[in-house]
DNA sequence: TGCAAACTTGCACTGAGTGTAGTGTAATTT
DNA sequence: AAATTACACTACACTCAGTGCAAGTTTGCA
């Protein structure tokens, strides 16, 4: 009993906890990086090397440099289905995901999120990435609603939801950089899916 | 008389024809070889090679690899605007824009969209940038919308109409590729139009 | 202890994209 | 027609992202 138990107390292997440890020091790194020089200024090679690990270790860590972004994005449609999941069934399924997106919203740290937001503007590839991650998370999403309104004849409704719904979310966050985070997202949001209700 | 006049027959001079010459070829063998070899594979040097042009030369005219691509799939949204100017004041917007694409989607030749989606999935950040390019073939059709339809309280209901138009286009496209060209685009575009209109 | 898998690294290489400076030719000016 | 200017094109040299490979080191586990 003291092989392994002795010597994770946290929960498991040494191994798994240095490595994210690592993973999120390169992170925290090439963002400041790229913060303090400008996306294309900060090289893989200045990251590694302020990041205490070598050139090639980076790529073992990440597939590329705009990853580094991506995994920070890459999490919204994500948490966005998971709260969905926690949403009552009786809900019409565009308030299930006002709700939901609600709920996330007011618990995203504003200046961070412009700040990204700022970073991705900066390279035509990146902001091309994310804009297309939007779309993954479309299909993220629902997935999500699927799973909870399983009936076959109200998948394309189900589809239609989720574009409607997901853009609705892109207008607000859109809305809420282009005038630097003036007017809190929650509001935006509420604003974006009154008029959905509204116009549709 | 002999000077200027006996030498632009067509138009405008020589200089400007030649360009367009070589842009085109440069394209075309570019897409010709990205088929045969597959969009890594064909290298910046083999396309400007085979172009008769030198490597510096093929940056004079586009500024990335994947600009040749892009340079085909940036025509869409203009031409949807295009066509949404010529229909009458006096349709519903969603129906305006839903008869400028049937239209439009009436005149795209099958095997090569079939062609360039399947290129374009072959290599991930060409994907992202077509996705992203959707996203701005929307704000060029809300811009057309606003056009003809200039009242500011109409605002956010055309912004939520060229979302979701432009969403049924993209749901279309997806499908018709998805299908490898089974069902023909105007079909599934007539389809995608009538689930919006019943749904919504 | 010893072995296998996971982690780390250096080295060498390909390919995209940029800066610069220079050449030839079409277009303009005088 | 000659001189000037602007554009198309090129070679060369460079930076940087990303990959393949062949090591080495560390950790987990029997």
């Amino acid at each position: 009993m003291k092989q392994t138990a002795g010597r994770n107390p946290p929960g498991e292997g040494l191994r798994e906890r240095k490595r994210r440890e690592t993973a999120k020091r390169i992170k925290e790194t090439g963002i400041r990086l790229f913060i303090e020089r400008g996306y294309d200024a900060a090289t893989i090679d200045d990251i590694a090397a302020e990041a205490g690990i070598s050139r090639r270790t980076f790529f073992y860590y990440y597939k590329s440099k705009d990853d580094i972004l991506m995994s920070l994005q890459s999490a919204l449609g994500d948490i966005l289905a998971e709260r969905l999941r926690e949403e009552p069934d009786d809900k019409r399924p565009l308030d299930a995901v006002r709700d939901a997106a609600l709920r996330v919203s007011a618990t995203v740290p504003k200046d961070e999120m412009l700040v990204l937001d700022r970073l991705m503007r900066s390279s035509e590839a990146v902001q091309a990435r994310k804009v297309a991650s939007y779309v993954q998370h479309e299909g993220t999403l629902f997935a999500a609603l699927r799973e909870k309104w399983p009936e076959p004849e109200r998948e394309t409704a189900l589809r239609l939801i989720a574009m409607l719904s997901f853009g609705a979310v892109r207008l607000s966050l859109d809305a809420f950089n282009r005038e630097g985070g003036k007017r809190p997202l929650v509001e935006l949001l509420r604003d974006a899916f009154d008029v959905l209700e509204a116009e549709i």
